[in-house]
DNA sequence: TCATCATTTAGATGGTTGTCGAAATATCAC
DNA sequence: GTGATATTTCGACAACCATCTAAATGATGA
């Protein structure tokens, strides 16, 4: 078993999960691979400029990898660090 | 197993626990049962007000319990409703 | 190249919240 | 009661953040 996740970055994930709609579509990407943002879009009732926001936070916690493929964007769940932040919870 | 907590106290939890010192609080209470406020200051460079909000809202997302104990306050850690929270994000 | 679609960036805004000092309340010791 | 100590409430402020519209960028296909 590696090393757990750095404190900055389990803060980061903590501040991420923190917000309901963000909560909902990384549970969205992580049920199935979204091939594009705009596969989100169709389920959420929100704009483009703030679903792009969300993409980034997730990305920047860890817990999403975003690839662009042509026009669209590949998501996938980083199914590893999430378990890496599950152990850390487990731990209190 | 009972049902899952309520997708409310679900939200609330994952808000309360994205403010770093909040989950240092936490984290210190579940560690070892507290029996004053005044514990928590000595660890905490915090003021007493902010202390004071912090565990309101601890107790609010049911992760702790707080009773008077003449002057002091008597914190628990409540273990089942954050082993309830684990096991929903377990699922993810 | 041009039109079109997907996504990102820029900028603004309204709401939320962590923080404090000061005042209020609660409880105990005397 | 009086005073001392512990905690909460009040009111205010600054920082953060989710959200939007509009404009810009990236990429495809004709």
């Amino acid at each position: 078993m590696p090393d757990g996740l750095p404190p900055r970055q389990l803060r980061e994930i903590a501040r991420v999960l923190a917000d309901p709609r963000r909560y909902q579509i990384l549970k969205r990407i992580a049920g199935m691979r979204c091939t594009a943002c705009a596969d989100l879009r169709e389920e959420f009732p929100i704009s483009a400029a703030t679903l792009s926001h969300h993409l980034r936070e997730l990305e920047a916690s860890g817990l999403i990898e975003a690839t662009r493929r042509g026009k669209f964007v590949d998501l996938v769940f980083q199914r590893t660090v999430w378990n890496a932040y599950l152990a850390e919870l487990k731990k209190l």
